[in-house]
This record gives structure tokens, C-alpha cells and sequence, in this order.
DNA sequence: CGTAGGATTGACCCGACTCAAGTTAAGTGG
DNA sequence: CCACTTAACTTGAGTCGGGTCAATCCTACG
């Protein structure tokens, strides 16, 4: 499992120096949203990639908003079959599902370093009672989540092997350019197992689907990653229609 | 498309009298909680059998609780493939979504006669400025959709087909017996197209697989609709774990 | 230079899809 | 009350997408 996730004391970004915020995706806060925001950021976790971050049945006194990196919740079924739930980028909140309920009813791992944001659980209700314009912000963020579960689940339920890969790999670079996790190389670390495990295919299968994707030329395929070269062409033929940016909460 | 669905006056269920607040699922309120939400309410809303409730692409002014009856989400692709993303009952509140991100990115449909009650989205503000406790449940229940949506993603992607519709059937089960809807009669009121277009699957398999659980007598099919034998049955023959029933918000 | 994780490929098989009929039950109109 | 229609459920035959098994290759890394 993972190592010790005692948050260390450093803190590289306070929250005035918090580098989403300058992104034009994002919201800007208040002075007084911004203040309490500060006092309820409690440090930074800095994982490697492979770390676990939240493992499913625990109960995590914290919640997390990612700064840097990618990672992914996935499930696990007892004979340790998995699947990839989402991916999670910059921006993103986690552990607010097992905040809410209790336990975590999924685990999430990192694709790569990552630098997060820390927040105490017990808090949560602070928030909502000072600031509703946060707890706005929260919700925003749940309801965000469920709508991207809707489309991945249209797209296993419904689509085709290639339709299906062109949808995901075209959803992850979109949500990866917003995040601004391709602005220094445009490679998405992910394997083909992983791609695998988010479609529900079998590696082999996988493998064979990513290779008409590449023969089209809509992707090409790294080392152990992958560069989109045409999202408007994946997304065509996945007959998805991206939504248009608008600027979003974060906290 | 639906009929017209401007909110008759008629108020069968003022909150005080709400259907749902008695059962034992649904958390209490305090006096000024009470007293708030019946401010909030803005009508009820009868729909018939088969009528579309919400609809992708759409801006309700409204968001609605259901308060009694069955109903289910979806979504669909250019070509008339059909996703259900999953089922709603009394208790569940649905719209929110659109309220938060503006159009509705998924549908809603009754399943049967459908009571909802009804608020209306620029209220909702308000409700997290003057009332931290239910805007915390409002996002307890945007959790807990995107927890279910989890389940369901795992079962698409990695359960067989048993598992899959025996997963389904026991979910549905216990969650329609939690909303006291099986209350007066046992059966889930769902054609097997239905089930097909939320299991992934095409009619003919899902037949196929449905008879398998009717000969393990885990289920009767009847007229049109299902009847659970088992639940645990099917629970334990999808590897699934039922969490255990808790006091759950509901506005 | 050896090893390990990831990517690739071919052979074979099975689960799920499509097509096509047929059955049942509940309307509905004459 | 019966003929006709329609929606839902069944069932079988044939096909194909995707799974499994088993090698092999590549490349980063120790």
C-alpha cells in the first residue's frame, strides 16, 4: 500500500501563490473566499507516481485538491478485476465522496507525480456554514464529477471498441489541456493497461484498437504514453461533442 | 417530446406532510429547516407513465424531489443508442446537475405515474446562503449519485453478463425497497429494454441472461416488470456488497 | 549484459450481436 | 364479442467482436 500520507509541513504554494488560479480556466475568489481558503488549507502531500493516494474501505481524515500531476480513481472487484472510474487532474477535488459518506467507496492513485492540497475532512462543514459561495463551489464540483461519470458510461455502455477509445483518449486531453498538464510535453502517461482497465477491454484488445487509432494518425504512441495529434477527429469519430470551456470553481 | 410542464397549483403534500419524512430512511428536520423548504417548494408536478421529465439539451428553471413513483436517467447518441445511467425514487432529487452547469447533459424519464415536487433553481442560491445544513445535504446527495454511478461503471466494464444483471437487480431492489416503493406490490416496473440499454447489452442477450437468474429463482419475470426473489443471491452471485442502510438527507 | 515492464502479434474460441420467427397478453374498434 | 394491432417477451441460427493464451520484441534501467 501506500507510504505514510502524513502531509509534510512544506508548503511551496500558499494560497496566494496557488498556481491554478492564474489559469484562465478557473475562477478567481474574493479576498475573503481567498483568506479562508488559507486557513483551510492545512499543507501540501507530494506522492510519487504509483502511490496510492485514497484506498477504498479507509477513512481519510483529509480531502485533496490536486495542484500537480494525474491520477485516477478506480474500483477493484474481490478477484481483482479493476476498473478506471476517472481521471484526475489539476483542479480536481478528492476524497469528497468519503468525506460525505464515511468510508472511500474507491481508491486513487497517481499516474505520476503529483502535489496536493490538503484539507481536514472536519472542516468541510466550516466551509459551508462561512462561505456558501464555496460550498457552492463544492457542489459544482460533485455535480461536474457525475457528469463525466454519465458520458464514460455512455460511452462503455454504448459504444463501439474504436468509437470508445477515440471518445476517451479525446475527453482526457481536452480535460488535460484545461489543466494545463500538456503545456510542457503533450504526452499523457498512461499504458495501455490502463487505457485498457477504463474501457473495459482486455490488454490485447486495447492494444489492437489504440493501433487503428495510430494507423489513422489521430494519435501517436510513446513510450509509455500517449500523444493525441487530433481531438476534433477522435471526437468526430466518437460522435462526441466536447463542451465548450467555461471558466470553473476550484478551491 | 413531454407535455407541458408548468407545475399544476395543487399542493397534495405540504412538507409537513411530506410522504417522505416518516420513514425511517429519511433524516429529520429541524422546525426551521421545515419551515424553509416549504418556502422553497414551489408546487408539485403529476407526470404520466413514459413522460420526459428533464431533457438533454434543455434549461429547466426547475429542480424536482421525487416524492413518489419511479423514473430513470439517460442519455443517447446521435444514432438513438440509449444509455440508462440509472434509476430515481422517492427521496432522489434530480435537475441538479443542470442547475449547476446550466443545460441538462442527460434525460430524465417516469417509469411510472410520477409525483415530484417541486423548486426552483434560483432559490437554490439561498438555500446554501441560509441553510449550511442542507446545502451540505444537497451535496450529500450529489455524492452519493456519483458513488452510484461508480458501482455501475464497474459493473459495466468489468462484471460478465450474470454478474451484471445480478448486480443491477439486487441495486434496484434495494434501493427501490429503501424508498419504500415496493411497499404495496414487489415488482420493479421495467421492460427487459429497459435493462438492456442499462446493462450495455443488446434485447436478445438480456433475455437470455434474465432467464438464467428466473431458472436460479432469483427473479420472476412477470407481465412487465420484475420481481426480486433473492436479493442476497443475486448480491452474492455479482460479488457485490451491499452497504448497510443508514439515515440518508433528502430535501 | 541481464532483467523487467510494456507493446505487439497470431491462433483460436466463446460470449454477445444480428436477423428472423413466433408467442403471449392487452388493448381497440367494428 | 371478435378481428386486428401493438408491445413485450422468447427462441434458434449464424456471425463477429473481443477474450484468452502464448510468443516475441523493444527499451529503459540496474
Amino acid at each position: 500500500m501506500a507510504a505514510a500520507l502524513a502531509p509534510r509541513p512544506v508548503v511551496r504554494y500558499p494560497c496566494e501563490k496557488c498556481p491554478l488560479r492564474p489559469r484562465a480556466l478557473f475562477r478567481d475568489f474574493t479576498e475573503e473566499e481567498l483568506a479562508f481558503v488559507a486557513r483551510f488549507k492545512k499543507g501540501e502531500l507530494s506522492v510519487e507516481k504509483g502511490a496510492t493516494v485514497l484506498a477504498e474501505g479507509t477513512r481519510s481524515p483529509h480531502l485533496f485538491t490536486v495542484l500537480m500531476g494525474w491520477g485516477f480513481r478506480y474500483k477493484l472487484l474481490a478477484d481483482g478485476r479493476r476498473q478506471i472510474l476517472n481521471f484526475v487532474v489539476p483542479g480536481d477535488l478528492i476524497g469528497l465522496q468519503g468525506s460525505l459518506m464515511g468510508e472511500m467507496e474507491h481508491s486513487v492513485e497517481a499516474l505520476s507525480p503529483m502535489l496536493l492540497c490538503v484539507f481536514e475532512r472536519d472542516r468541510l462543514a466550516t466551509l459551508y456554514r462561512e462561505h456558501a459561495g464555496l460550498a457552492f463551489d463544492v457542489t459544482w464540483l460533485a455535480a461536474r464529477e457525475e457528469q463525466m461519470l454519465d458520458e464514460n458510461l455512455l460511452s462503455i455502455g454504448r459504444r463501439t471498441a474504436l468509437e470508445r477509445a477515440a471518445y476517451l483518449l479525446a475527453f482526457v486531453c481536452r480535460r488535460a489541456e484545461g489543466a494545463g498538464l500538456l503545456d510542457g510535453s503533450p504526452v499523457i502517461p498512461l499504458t495501455q493497461q490502463h487505457l485498457a482497465d477504463t474501457l473495459g477491454f482486455s490488454l490485447v484488445h486495447t492494444n489492437k484498437t489504440v493501433r487503428k487509432l495510430v494507423d489513422r494518425r489521430l494519435v501517436r504512441w510513446l513510450d509509455r504514453g500517449c500523444e493525441v495529434l487530433d481531438w476534433r477527429g477522435l471526437a468526430e469519430l466518437a460522435g462526441w461533442e466536447p463542451p465548450e470551456r467555461r471558466r470553473r470553481p476550484f478551491i
